[in-house]
DNA sequence: CGTCGCATTGATATCGCTCAAATCCGGTGG
DNA sequence: CCACCGGATTTGAGCGATATCAATGCGACG
């Protein structure tokens, strides 16, 4: 499966010491992976499907607080907190990589390399979500599009090959699938992207949208 | 100023050791705190006002990574990296807090201690961006504000006290000051909010939205 | 072959943006 | 004390981009 090829880019990217006491684990549909008020035990990566966090208020009010997907870690709060504050519901059939809280306090005392991998996994969730929150603060679909090229494209063409459906990507982009097939035809036509398959890379034209 | 006081809370947190390296530094609106390609030397923590931070394509592209506001890092990727691969603006008068990145590595591999700081650090930068980031997926001002206060509001009613105008707390929620005025007028009336002053807190009556 | 998920296009409704104008308020100078 | 000013706040009217609802084609899969 395609999957499993994605997937190994990121888990490789751990630090040999964590795979060792990590382990995965499936979810089905609705099964939740832990819940509010539970004792804070361990930190997860997404490997597939999707994990939605929340918290939900005295009053049963519910608020998301993370769309875990794919390469996405969640709960690393655990680090430091005895309990969660938030629960984490697989809203999807899912696989995520479990690693005890424990055994990252304890390479991050003993051993000073792990500690910088760690701060540097870290760092780079923070770029690309971050990266994500400006996306979003953006108006109108076709800069979202650019500014995802642009992001998470590589080479000089930014270049894209969509891992998922185009639905997916609508979602990712905040906006619905109708829009998304609209505004990637636009956009082809006039220059701005270019497509084959499900690669996406920038046109030649430059773009003119703020 | 209401600035110094309201700064405080996040520089207190700053592991002692760091301080003592960290030093303030100002740009005027539109001065330029590092460029794309220059020597990552250190790491940088808004104190007060907003830096851009842009990188820039082949032909002049420009793409927004990140608005870091009052209390939010920026540049901590000069831990890894040798050289800057976007460029940090101030976009009005700006105060920030430089940290060599070195002291922090010396800082990571002796104190223990400090690297579960730091770590912890990180770990509440990435959940509030991630916070930020499901607000502004949400449709409808009302659901953002409603997100804003269940996640940024203290105590069993949510409470929030603005340190802005109302016009910073729109553009934060990603959208226009008319909408914002707008829409907290309509919330306040149908008893989903509470507001007195510069203060908002949930209302009795439960959000009926998604 | 029926079903399901994905892709695509059309018609319409709605929410928020844009432009515009009035009020309020703190500060400033005459 | 008053006139004036700029910034924040508020309300109004109209427009446009996107969501929504709907329908179709298409390939995979049992």
């Amino acid at each position: 499966m395609q999957g499993s090829g994605e997937t190994r880019n990121f888990v490789e990217r751990l630090p040999d010491a964590l795979r060792a006491t990590a382990q995965s684990r499936s979810y089905r549909k609705g099964a939740s992976v832990f819940n509010q008020g539970d004792v804070a035990q361990a930190i997860y990566l997404v490997l597939d499907g999707e994990v939605r966090v929340v918290r939900f208020g005295v009053r049963g009010e519910e608020v998301i607080l993370q769309h875990a997907r794919r390469g996405d870690f969640f709960a690393e709060a655990s680090l430091d907190g005895h309990h969660y504050h938030c629960s984490a519901v697989a809203t999807k059939s899912t696989t995520v990589l479990r690693i005890p809280a424990s055994a990252v306090r304890e390479l991050l005392d003993r051993d000073v390399r792990f500690a910088r991998q760690w701060v540097s996994l870290l760092g780079q969730q923070l770029r690309t979500t971050r990266a994500r929150l400006e996306r979003l603060a953006l108006r109108g679909a076709a800069s979202r599009v650019r500014h995802y090229l642009m992001t998470e494209g590589v080479g000089p063409h930014h270049e894209v090959r969509l891992g998922s459906s185009l639905r997916q990507f609508a979602h990712e982009l905040g906006i619905v699938e109708e829009t998304l097939y609209r505004t990637l035809a636009r956009m082809e036509k006039a220059g701005l992207i270019e497509r084959s398959g499900s690669t996406l890379r920038l046109g030649r034209k430059l773009a003119s949208m703020t």
